[in-house]
DNA sequence: AGCACCTATGAAATCGTTTTCAGTGTCAAC
DNA sequence: GTTGACACTGAAAACGATTTCATAGGTGCT
């Protein structure tokens, strides 16, 4: 039915030892090597990778482990993590957590029966500090979200200084009453949550922060009520991609104008968003580099597992577009 | 160092079979299995993967394989996929093809070398045809492009139906010069444009399509052409979300407004698509659907494996939208 | 009691590789 | 002419599970 290495070593004439050395670039003579190659091809053998990793005692195989592929941030960094691990050639295990703990842990469980050579990981904060160095049998990267959690090899963005820079400039813009909306799953919403304070208070104005679950929906409900209630804020700072989109859906919703009824910056550079309203400013993160350089401190842990770990902070550039615009005083906000 | 099934079976004093039965849920006494269960805890056994996959000969794995995982559409294809698999107990392993027929071939080939139950697959248009059924030792099931592949389950949007429910829309809005913009990689890209010219044709209307890669930056550029050239048609429709999103670049770009310099229509009702200029009308795709259905027909043929193919087509939704309006013949376009 | 039959169990074979170990043959150096 | 080094090769063990096969012990029926 299905080759084996077997077949293909009766059809050349050597051992398997010899195929699999062949095949696997061990010294062999070339003859056999040629003899083997056209054995290959006869037989149209393929190598079975259960059998392989089983004996050989590695995968080759690394776990990517995110709240959501949907979310266009941890697309983007997906898409660089596989290109990275593809071209060092390991194949990657996906998995959405949806944020939710107990996924998280059944996920990295999987990772131990598939004994994968690291994984790479976006932690909610309920877990992040679960993962004690050794917990596990393979190193872990902690990408986007590290909290203070120091034993581990992490990439993250400079959350506090990126939240900093986004109220400055709406300060400078002339906007006052500035609310924040902060995810409450990651340790990443209370960084940016701390920046945003911080900046405040440094500009002699009073934070109004939300705490709430990084999504669309919720976004957009709680947008909503303010537009209900006329609590409308100057300016909103949105900590992802996905509440900003809530809060715009929201105030197209309720026919707001962006920025004359209220301002909008967040995080998260996505195509749509130079398309929505005027255009919306957002701090725009390295994803690429996020992706690319999570594979390479995994690659150097696998080379060097009792160096000390390595935190990377990437910084944030500030993409400023119409919907943070200084507004005249006849447009300003009446509420 | 690591633990195996015999330290278990040492451990609750029982042989390696009993444990395999008493995991596997083969008939086993409550005793022994209870004295296995407290093993593995103490043990802190897991299983090996490889190992089992390699004696029971079933991967309990499939293989997803399309164009790219940041096209938002099969981000949404790909959810859904997971999800059902993951309550049908198999793994995923996500291949992106850039519509690269040669990347294609090589992650087909990786698929034997996993011994992957089956694939669902989203192939070009250049190799949609030699994928006779037989060719492969799994089942494939096609999503999105199907071609007249005829031996094939497939799982495909009726492309010529959409494309021509875009065109009566636009012609009962008063436009009559409408270009048509299509995806040249796929099988589907031609469909769309079949469906398209013959709706224009019944409308007494000539059709003007192009070809161009399926990509924001392809269709961004042929867009600017226009604009530079002054040959600007009264509106567009674009057969991809990425394509979409490039046209809509282009008029910003260029300071036109939708729908007033020209009107546009495409396909996939991502989120974005309700938030750009007055929100842009669109050919919804039941992407959940096409997920799960896909993962349905996979797991029907694993079942009956002689069955004859089974192609299901699913229709799509026009979501009409700000950005094909009726216009004024005042602001009607003079170019 | 004798027989057939079923269930639970363990010993051993097996899956398809890689890796170890033990050669074999060739060649250069003394 | 012996010796050591070296390059190749094949036989067999090993990886860690599942599955087959044989057996022991019980049960029901005559």
């Amino acid at each position: 039915m299905t080759v084996s290495i077997k077949d293909v070593a009766r059809a050349a004439g050597v051992s398997p030892a010899t195929v699999s050395r062949a095949l696997g670039g061990g010294p062999v003579s070339a003859e056999l090597r040629g003899q083997v190659e056209a054995a290959v091809k006869a037989t149209g053998y393929r190598p079975n990778l259960s059998a392989r990793r089983l004996r050989s005692r590695h995968s080759q195989t690394i776990g990517l482990i995110v709240a959501d592929i949907s979310n266009p941030f941890f697309t983007a960094v997906a898409r660089a993590v596989e290109d990275a691990a593809y071209t060092a050639g390991l194949r990657v295990i996906l998995c959405n957590t949806d944020e939710n703990p107990q996924k998280e842990a059944m996920y990295l469980q999987l990772m131990e029966e598939e004994r994968v050579t690291g994984v790479i990981f976006a932690p909610t904060r309920a877990s992040v500090d679960k993962l004690a160095r050794g917990t596990y049998n393979f190193p872990i990267v902690l990408i986007d979200r590290a909290g203070r959690a120091s034993g581990q090899d992490a990439v993250v963005l400079d959350n506090f200084a990126a939240a900093g820079m986004l109220v400055e400039h709406l300060v400078a813009q002339g906007y006052h009453r500035i609310t924040g909306l902060f995810g409450n799953a990651s340790t990443t919403g209370v960084e940016r949550h701390d920046g945003y304070v911080a900046a405040m208070r440094l500009a002699g104005l009073a934070p109004a922060a939300r705490f709430i679950a990084p999504s669309i929906e919720a976004a957009e409900a709680e947008a909503r009520r303010w537009f209900t209630q006329g609590t409308v804020p100057e300016a909103v700072i949105a900590s992802n991609g996905l509440m900003l989109m809530g809060v715009v859906r929201a105030m197209r919703a309720a026919g707001k104008r962006i920025p004359q009824d209220m301002a909008i910056a967040g995080f998260d550079n996505e195509s749509w968003t130079e398309l929505a309203g005027p255009g919306l400013t957002v701090i725009e993160q390295p994803v690429a580099d996020i992706g690319r350089t999570a594979m390479k401190l995994l690659l150097e842990r696998l080379d060097t597992p009792d160096a000390p770990a390595r935190k990377v902070v990437l910084g944030g550039r500030c993409v400023v577009r119409g919907s943070t615009s200084r507004i005249s005083p006849a447009d300003a906000p009446t509420a």
